[in-house]
DNA sequence: TTGTAGGCGTTATCAT
DNA sequence: ATGATAACGCCTACAA
């Protein structure tokens, strides 16, 4: 009802200036004891509230975070958590948007958050994007984190997915598999590579026959993955395990697993990625790659203030933290 | 780099008047065919975008909605998406604060929204939240959706959540379970209450007697039901279902039966709420009150939206939309 | 059809 | 120590 308070309102029920009652409000240096008490106790009184809009207008920041993330599942929404404790303490404001993995809503929500909304931004980019030119014709600070966009030239911070795939794979090797499929993710998505690659590795670190049919790139999506593992199980050279670059298509393997009556870990051994906490609610419980999501968000988003900050450039750094491998009932051979 | 263009510069160029540029740019009324074309060419050329800030600051409003939700489980950030989607489409930004449950957490994000930077709020409240002061002192447009707040007078969007405890119960009761206990939430959420009520209502039906320690109020915790349940099991009357008011109350109830060595559905009955996907992967599978998230989101939007346009007084709408029991195996007798 | 002036709420600069 | 003025980018009377 009765419209907030301005700094005009408690000038004109003073009798001072306007600026005398910024200053004031500020503690700022050259005002009088009396007028500073006078001012502050009357803007308390009147529960004032400096306007946003107009500062920001005024000294060009917002002081606001512009977070663009394709999804909220159990991993992002942890990771938006961290970016939000990070910014809640450093003073800004984060306006959280997503692309439902959509190109168009990424750009949309880009160009929305660019209009002088936000201060900058920090991305995650959907599986369906391929080119970055939206992203870069925001001409803002910008961290990606996650999903990196290979084509910019902007830090980032993302987990060692490489190393992730490495684990993951070399332990199905040790507990004895002999032939291991691979669901992969979109292959635009650079996470999904570097899992592979060291789904790669692992192999060849064994000297292990890499099998090209069981490489299966598929869509995070959980039917596709069934599908996937449906054929895969089918073929004459059936693989003995399976390691999955998310947890949502381990579950879609796990049913098809199921579904062919094959048990698990004795024939057909998984493996999937991101520690979901339904991973240790199924039976059997899936082993999968732990990745430490909310550090991941806290880094982006100091990485991001940083460079706010700093004058110099920190387009090339790379923060990659570790993941662990959380071994469970799925992968682990009783022999 | 190069600053963003402003209607100055065009005017500037173009040596005409800045507010000649403005009404060239909205297609307004008295605008001579030439200056228009030369203003809309030119601004294209500069990629002018017009500041929101500025706008806002002028027409104080920002067509920025907040939103506070407890957290972003999967029914909430179904929830979320269906806010997303209707604001969208209706020119809105959302700004998406989550509270963590906390009431702390709650009250600064509301603060820091109010200060000019949205033009209402849509919100949930968290668990820990019992005044509803922080909200009031907001003075301005706000609707609440899924957890409501009782003291205020506001619309809402809600699931039916006695139906839903009473579907839930009764089911249970069909099914021949003679004992049936519940793990209701927090007691100052209402959607606990009303679940709480339904469950009696189904009993009172039905004429079954109402055991007061088969009623166990604990937080939204796997691991507090899994403590409630094993005490609950331990009892020399022992429940022979258990209605719980979360699916994640659900699991931790399943792994204090699995741990008893009690078999289900034979033994103990199983009925849980939201039907989060985690409940058709558990073995045996976990039937569930199923609610229409994505909806409750987009109703509480258009509510939102509605309000803000028309001048009637909204705050006594309420919208209630009906849940729907999916069942599985957790609660289904062979009988 | 176009231009001028004032204002949205704030701060920075320059006087006084 | 305080005030006046201009500016941030935009829009809306009102005037020409």
């Amino acid at each position: 009802m009765n419209k907030p308070a301005t700094i005009k309102d408690i000038a004109k029920a003073l009798q001072i200036s306007t600026s005398t009652v910024s200053r004031a409000l500020r503690n700022a240096s050259d005002v009088s004891i009396e007028t500073r008490n006078a001012v502050q106790a009357l803007s308390e009184q009147l529960n004032y509230r400096p306007n946003k809009l107009a500062l920001s207008l005024q000294q060009k920041q917002t002081h606001t975070i512009g977070v663009i993330v394709p999804n909220l599942d159990y991993v992002m929404s942890n990771m938006v958590k961290g970016i939000d404790e990070v910014a809640l303490e450093a003073g800004y404001t984060v306006m959280v948007c997503q692309s439902n993995e959509s190109f168009g809503r990424e750009t949309i929500n880009a160009k929305r958050l660019a209009d002088s909304l936000v201060d900058g931004f920090i991305i995650s980019v959907s599986s369906e994007t391929k080119v970055y030119d939206h992203f870069k014709k925001l001409n803002a600070p910008m961290v990606f984190f996650d999903r990196l966009a290979k084509g910019i030239h902007a830090p980032g911070v993302r987990l060692d997915n490489f190393e992730g795939g490495f684990i993951a794979t070399e332990h199905l090797i040790e507990q004895g598999y002999k032939n291991i499929a691979i669901l992969a993710g979109p292959q635009n998505l650079s996470i999904s590579n570097h899992r592979l690659d060291g789904y790669l590795a692992a192999l060849k670190k064994y000297k292990r026959k890499v099998e090209e049919d069981n490489i299966i790139y598929c869509d995070f999506n959980q039917h596709y993955a069934f599908l996937a593992t449906e054929e895969l199980l089918s073929k004459k050279k059936r693989p003995d395990a399976i390691f999955t670059i998310s947890d949502r298509l381990a579950i879609g393997a796990m049913l098809a697993v199921k579904e062919k009556g094959l048990s698990m870990p004795d024939d057909i051994g998984l493996v999937g990625f991101n520690n979901d906490p339904v991973t240790s609610l199924v039976a059997p419980s899936i082993s999968s790659v732990d990745q430490p999501a909310f550090d991941i968000g806290k880094a982006a988003a100091k990485l991001f203030i940083e460079q706010l900050h700093n004058d110099g450039d920190m387009r090339d750094v790379e923060v990659v933290l570790k993941p662990k491998l959380i071994v469970r009932e799925s992968s682990l051979r009783r022999s």
